[in-house]
DNA sequence: TGGTTGTTGAACACGGTGCTCATTTTCGAT
DNA sequence: ATCGAAAATGAGCACCGTGTTCAACAACCA
């Protein structure tokens, strides 16, 4: 069974509509992009478009699950609480230079509460899986297990989107050392401990 | 220069439109709101609701400012760093309790990057201010002032959504607190120090 | 009361949507 | 190189929400 190739030319078309979706997101931001736009600049017939998606929000949503798996693939992501509190930090900061102006798309203009939330939802599995790894079952925290959840997501996703808005001013050690400064104390002041 | 009270017949258009609004949004969220919605629900002609507003968004923005001037009223959000580290935060969640309804309704179904930006745009100057003023002006500090000021604000609507979100479980000077033992060990870490 | 101001609803042009279908183009396997 | 299958095309269509106009009517307030 193997993973049946799609036709060159909707390999070709996809990727147009794909592309042109992000070009434009660049300047007038996800909300103001009308199928028109997205046509027009991928040079494709409208009725080509509703042949792949069905509307502009399942196009983003593929391109947003693209990055997803490339996400998946970056080194580190992914390996949980081994590699100490908030890991996946740093390689989430190096996926994002790596595709800078993907992520840029996405943020661009308040970019739109799709996609806010999408990143959202990924991250906040992330950091629940790996905090209900250090937090004794049962004990009683002073806040509750789900609050610190959304605080570190929110946290990390205001430095990710300073780095961006600013052009990525400093490496992603950098902003990934910052994140942890504000971040971590906090935590550890609650009682859950790192491994290290 | 008395304050000219418009005409009894506008300030009930107005109201009417205003309710409206908000209770649709508590159904459907402000993106999939329509203008026909609006004017339906109010029992409103659609060209009045063009005679006081060019759009849906300035409806909203008219109501969140109604919503901003309230709550520059409450007592002690301006007080500035006289009240301590991040001493707007209590009032304002009282200011949330006192407005559950209007406040849910912004936020519920990952409510338009509008209100969003919004919200953080007043509070960010907020924030700005009140550290501004505890930060020694010339001093180095290992985080940029601008990402300490978006990490707080992020931390504290990170709160607010989840305290909005689970329908207020617990007094606002619960997650005043939750959000103080989160947020200050990383600011303080900085080198920033409280007046107290 | 009367003059002013606000409200109404019907009508309109506009632009974007999602879909259909006959025709043409391109692909890839033989 | 050929040919059948699959994809792309673009014109056309019904639909919906927008924002505006205007003449008739109703409510206000002095």
């Amino acid at each position: 069974m193997a993973a049946k190739v799609p036709d060159r030319r909707v390999r070709r078309t996809r990727n147009l509509l794909q592309d042109a979706l992000m070009e434009i997101m660049l300047t007038k931001g996800y909300d103001d992009v009308t199928v028109q736009d997205i046509v027009d600049r991928a040079n494709v017939g409208r009725s080509t478009f509703y042949a792949h998606f069905t509307d502009k929000q399942q196009l983003l949503t593929s391109g947003i699950e693209q990055l997803r798996e490339s996400l998946a693939r970056q080194e580190g992501v992914l390996e949980g609480p081994s590699a100490g509190l908030l890991g996946f930090s740093l390689p989430m900061f190096q996926h994002v230079a790596d595709n800078y102006r993907l992520y840029r798309a996405l943020v661009v203009k308040g970019g739109s509460a799709l996609v806010e939330e999408l990143a959202r939802d990924m991250l906040t599995g992330l950091v629940r899986d790996e905090l209900a790894v250090l937090v004794p079952p049962g004990a009683p925290l002073p806040v509750p297990l789900e609050v610190v959840v959304q605080y570190t997501v929110s946290s990390f996703l205001a430095l990710q989107t300073w780095w961006l808005d600013q052009k990525m001013p400093c490496p992603a050690g950098e902003v990934d050392r910052m994140f942890r400064d504000l971040t971590i104390p906090g935590i550890m002041a609650l009682g859950i401990a790192p491994q290290s």
